[in-house]
DNA sequence: GTCCTGACTATCTTTGAGGA
DNA sequence: TCCTCAAAGATAGTCAGGAC
């Protein structure tokens, strides 16, 4: 693709390059040690065998734009229909910002590195902002492949940062994989997607088969599954960060849940929170919480879902406003998180090891109940 | 006018069916 | 024969349209 050429503009040095791969590998690597932004420096330095510290507001920078919020609640017009046109958002870019020599069109680097940050997936739907050249809107709004049918029944003005944009938390056991700790769904399915055919995951004789290699196997729990079960077993590690908000619809998926829910629960039993308990808790991944996660929750439950946990942590984070204005990629506890976390501050990457560590035991052989 | 229902939205991939 | 598109699976917010 477009990797390599890096210096080729003359704008960006290779030297920055490297270290924003550095940086990427860095925060994908999701380690708990990452506290800092000087963590982060001390980690690149050593990864890379030289001194960054000269530029550390490039890295800062970068940290920012790699861990940027996901699309929030933004004024309708920036929006339009494409729910992902961040390109068209105020959000830092990195080298456009500080290399102001930058030609118009010259775009940030980020797409000249293999791993992409969360990003726009499709491109702008109207005017780049970067390239105020003149480029024309190239054709009538393009139709997605598969929204032909209803494009032809329904006209209807969609978008927004909720639905599918919604930020979800991505557990611990699937963050290495699509390198970041909370994505929109459709996001955590494109990375899993860029991670399978890297690692050529795909049984050759039938493409549609996933081969699960001893990272996925974890994730999975099966040495193989199919493209479209694949989604299903995804669920269970993608967390709502924020509960859901009550609705009345009953849809498709109701309805089918509502035969598997007569299977796990009897009808007068059915209630909306069942949603998840519907899927019959003998196949969510199970864990023995400690006493201390315990009792932060305020609960006698000792066994919990890993995704229930994850869940709980951002809750309590977000509530409490725990997130550094600042830099996203900080936590700064309170006292109760800290006393559980046991640090001051925590990188947003590391909090999920960091209770894998000191406060979850996976209760791995347990079949069911 | 209000409430409810359900389609639609994006994401990924491959296969097979159907149309040109 | 080639090309296009639906289907499978999950997700949640939005909104059109129907019912009352």
């Amino acid at each position: 693709m477009v990797g390599g050429q890096g210096g080729a503009g003359g704008m960006v040095s290779r030297e920055e390059q490297e270290i924003a791969r550095g940086v990427e590998s860095v925060l994908s690597a999701a380690s708990p040690n990452l506290s800092s932004l000087q963590d982060v420096v001390e980690q690149v330095e050593s990864k890379l065998g030289f001194q960054v510290s000269h530029k550390i507001d490039f890295i800062r920078t970068h940290i920012h734009y790699l861990l940027r919020p996901p699309p929030q609640p933004q004024p309708q017009h920036l929006y339009h229909k494409d729910h992902f046109a961040l390109e068209q958002l105020p959000i830092p870019r990195p080298l456009a910002q500080q290399h102001t020599t930058l030609p118009p069109d010259h775009l940030p680097f980020s797409q000249q590195l293999q791993f992409e940050p969360y990003a726009a997936s499709p491109p702008p739907p109207t005017t780049s902002p970067s390239s105020g050249l003149a480029s024309p809107p190239p054709q009538p709004p393009p139709q997605p492949q598969s929204s032909k049918k209803s494009a032809q029944k329904v006209k209807r003005k969609r978008g927004g940062p909720g639905g599918l944009n919604k930020l979800c938390g991505v557990s611990p056991l699937l963050q290495p994989i699509v390198g970041h700790p909370t994505l929109p769904r459709t996001e955590i399915v494109k990375q899993l997607w860029i991670y399978i055919r890297k690692n050529n995951l795909q049984d050759p004789s039938n493409k549609r088969k996933i081969i699960c290699n001893d990272e996925l196997r974890l994730v999975f729990e099966t040495d193989s599954t199919d493209m479209f079960r694949m989604n299903k077993l995804l669920a269970k590690h993608i967390i709502p960060l924020e509960p859901t908000k009550p609705t009345n619809r009953v849809s498709k998926k109701s309805k089918a849940s509502v035969e598997l829910e007569s299977k796990c629960a009897p009808k007068s039993e059915r209630s909306p929170e069942s949603k998840t308990d519907s899927k019959c808790s003998d196949i969510v991944p199970i864990v023995i919480i400690s006493d201390e996660l315990a009792s932060f929750f305020g609960t006698d439950e000792r066994e919990m879902s890993q995704a229930e946990v994850l869940r709980q942590i951002w809750e309590y984070i977000k509530v409490n406003q725990l997130e550094d204005p600042s830099n996203a990629m900080v936590i700064q506890c309170d006292e109760k998180l800290e006393e559980l976390l046991k640090c001051k501050s925590v990188s947003a990457l590391g909090i999920p090891e960091m209770l894998a560590h000191y406060h979850l035991c996976k209760k791995s052989d347990t079949q069911s109940h």
